[in-house]
RNA sequence: GGGGUCGUAGUUCAGAUUGGUUAGAACGCUGGCCUGUCAAGCCAGAGGUCGCCGGUUCGAUCCCGGUCGACCCCGCCA
């Protein structure tokens, strides 16, 4: 077969005789002279025909045609050396050739970049993941993965299964669902994590454990969201906060390192909810630029304007002097995503805006001087509750700096002391803002709203790439915590009686995290959705466009499974 | 569940504010010429249910209603 790949040959082998497998990339017909780029995993090498029995051959190849390629590499004549191809100094002179496969003529161009829309890329996902680029991210996706097993199995962590077809649970995310021929009637459900598995792992004395563990999750979708996505999931015993957190810096600085051949900053800054709140309008910020949102409720309350007057809390985020133009597309975003409305500021030779009248000269100096404003300046205020007012302008923050150039390409941080509840309206009650097994801060449960928890989220530019918590490892304390969250004893021993029990037979302290693989190789390589770094993603419907899922079942699997349709949507 | 963008040769797009008998370009494909190309070049050619269904109309790719699909967002994602 071959002796050598389509990326490896240089001028050093000049004179060998090879052989060479792989695509037709392009041929290039020059008469009594052909050209033809052979391309496989590794790259790319020019085939020259120049005998008239080889060229007549080569007239029946087309583009995509797997081929085989004897011949004489040669060095190229100066001046016609490629310098965009590793192997462009030399060429392979052709004295036989041999045809292994032929080629529909395929439904797109194989060339970055792709012009093809993605459903037709999803369509032929076979071809389109032929193309460099997407062989650049297979690659780095399973370098990422070695890494990281590599990192945890070094530090004595043990690389564990855990089932997927599990127990369907009302908490969280919709569960896939799985009918049983033995039990008709009854279900299983896909794995949403291995959270459970991981903490019963550290009762059973794992005392570290690890996973690249697929995730399904039956909700809808986004660009950095797909029905089943890939967690690096960890939990250790006998560990705090500060354990786990220096194991993912480590976990991720070897990442970068290993990857993008990039040192990053070590231990990553630290920010609590309620910092990243009122600093960033976001519990994922987007920390690589220098904006940030002010409280100006003092000032502006001393305003003539009445909103302000009566308002709670009234935000404020200072930015570059923006177009009137860009304040009511601004406005109009608020106002539709957020319900709130903003209101404006402008700094310039004179003061102007929606508010300036309500503003006297004195206070307007006043908030000048108190958000530090120099040469011109807009100013967007955001009256209202505490968190609406900073999630709006956070949203607005956002959105004002895409485009922008970062201060610095990556920049992680970690979130901590989230609360662990949050007043439900709707059902009136405590909701877990996050998942029922963090250890709580305190053991004062007055004020569910004040309780925070031993959990740290890892963000990365702005985008939430994994959460982790110390876990409760005392059934009473676990079991308070799903009393306030709503859940009744009848449900909770249905769900977790299993557990529950495990965490009365010596449950060690200990704790974890779980890193979005897809979302961290997303951004390693530059993309801003997910499905380009998962080799067969699915729609944001969740379909597969390929082999056509979901799709339809025999009457007669249906009859075993003792299920009957009864409506279709 | 809701909002938005898009859907026209194999592919990516243009086109009709004026509804009309000939729907265009580029790339790809086919054939021809060509010994130094590598996004090869030059010449010629084939290729269309204008997403689908219905309505208005003498006539719809165009107008109207619905529907399907892809993408982006809100809700949702413990």
């Amino acid at each position: 077969m071959r002796t050598h790949t389509c990326g490896e040959l240089r001028e050093k082998n000049s004179g060998e005789n090879v052989t060479l497998q792989g695509w037709i990339d392009a041929i290039r017909d020059h008469g009594k002279m052909v050209f033809i780029s052979l391309r496989d995993r590794y790259g790319v090498t020019q085939v020259v025909l120049a005998n008239t029995e080889l060229i007549e051959k080569a007239s029946e190849f087309g583009g995509e045609y797997v081929v085989q390629v004897e011949g004489m590499v040669r060095e190229r004549p100066s001046g016609m050396r490629n310098l965009s191809l590793d192997t462009g100094g030399i060429e392979v002179v052709a004295s036989q050739m041999k045809l292994l496969s032929p080629s529909d003529v395929p439904p797109f161009v194989i060339k970055d970049p792709i012009t093809a829309k993605d459903e037709l890329r999803m369509k032929y996902r076979y071809l389109d993941l032929r193309r460099p680029s997407m062989q650049k991210k297979l690659l780095m996706r399973s370098q990422l993965i070695n890494t990281v097993r590599t990192y945890l199995s070094e530090r004595n962590f043990l690389e564990i299964e855990t089932p997927y077809l599990t127990l369907t649970t009302t908490e969280g995310a919709r569960n896939f669902v799985v009918p049983s021929r033995n039990f008709n009637g009854k279900f299983y459900s896909l794995a949403q994590s291995p959270q459970i598995y991981k903490q019963l792992l550290m009762i059973a004395g794992v005392d570290r454990y690890f996973q690249f563990a697929r995730c399904f999750r039956d909700e809808d979708q986004r660009a950095d969201r797909q029905p089943e996505h890939t967690q690096i999931d960890l939990e250790a015993s006998f560990v705090d906060e500060d354990d786990i957190m220096n194991l993912v810096e480590g976990m991720i600085s070897a990442v970068f390192e290993n990857i993008l051949g990039i040192k990053i900053r070590a231990p990553f800054e630290r920010l609590t909810y309620r910092n990243a709140m009122e600093k960033y309008g976001s519990d994922k910020p987007d920390a690589r630029f220098d904006v940030y949102i002010s409280d100006v409720t003092d000032i502006a309350k001393k305003s003539e304007f009445r909103i302000f007057k009566e308002a709670k809390f009234i935000k404020a985020i200072t930015v570059p002097p923006l177009t009137r133009k860009n304040i009511d597309e601004l406005s109009e975003f608020a106002l539709k995503y957020y319900n709130s409305k903003i209101s404006y500021l402008s700094f310039r030779e004179t003061l102007s805006g929606n508010v300036a009248k309500f503003f006297s000269p004195e206070l307007s100096g006043e908030l000048k001087s108190a958000l530090s404003i120099s040469g011109e300046k807009t100013v967007l205020f955001c009256a209202g509750d505490w968190k609406r007012s900073l999630e709006t302008l956070g949203a607005v923050r956002n959105k004002i700096l895409v485009g922008e150039t970062p201060k610095e390409q990556y920049k992680l941080l970690w979130v901590t002391d989230f609360p662990l509840f949050e007043w439900d309206g709707e059902t009136g009650g405590w909701m877990p803002c996050h998942h029922i097994f963090t250890m709580p801060k305190t053991d004062d449960f007055v004020d569910p709203s004040k309780v925070t928890g031993k959990q740290y989220d890892l963000v990365l530019n702005g985008t939430e790439l994994g959460s982790g918590s110390i876990r409760i490892h005392d059934r009473v304390l676990q079991e308070k915590m799903m009393e306030i969250g709503g859940m009744s004893k009848e449900k909770r021993d249905r769900e977790f009686g299993f557990f529950l029990s495990a965490l009365t037979y010596g449950a060690p302290p200990h704790g974890g995290i779980a890193i979005g693989l897809d979302r961290l190789l997303m951004i390693l390589s530059g993309e801003n959705s997910i499905q380009e770094v998962i080799p067969f993603p699915k729609t944001l419907t969740g379909t597969g466009l390929m082999e056509n899922v979901p799709s339809e079942i025999e009457d007669e699997k249906l009859k075993e499974l003792g299920i009957s349709i009864t409506q279709n949507r």
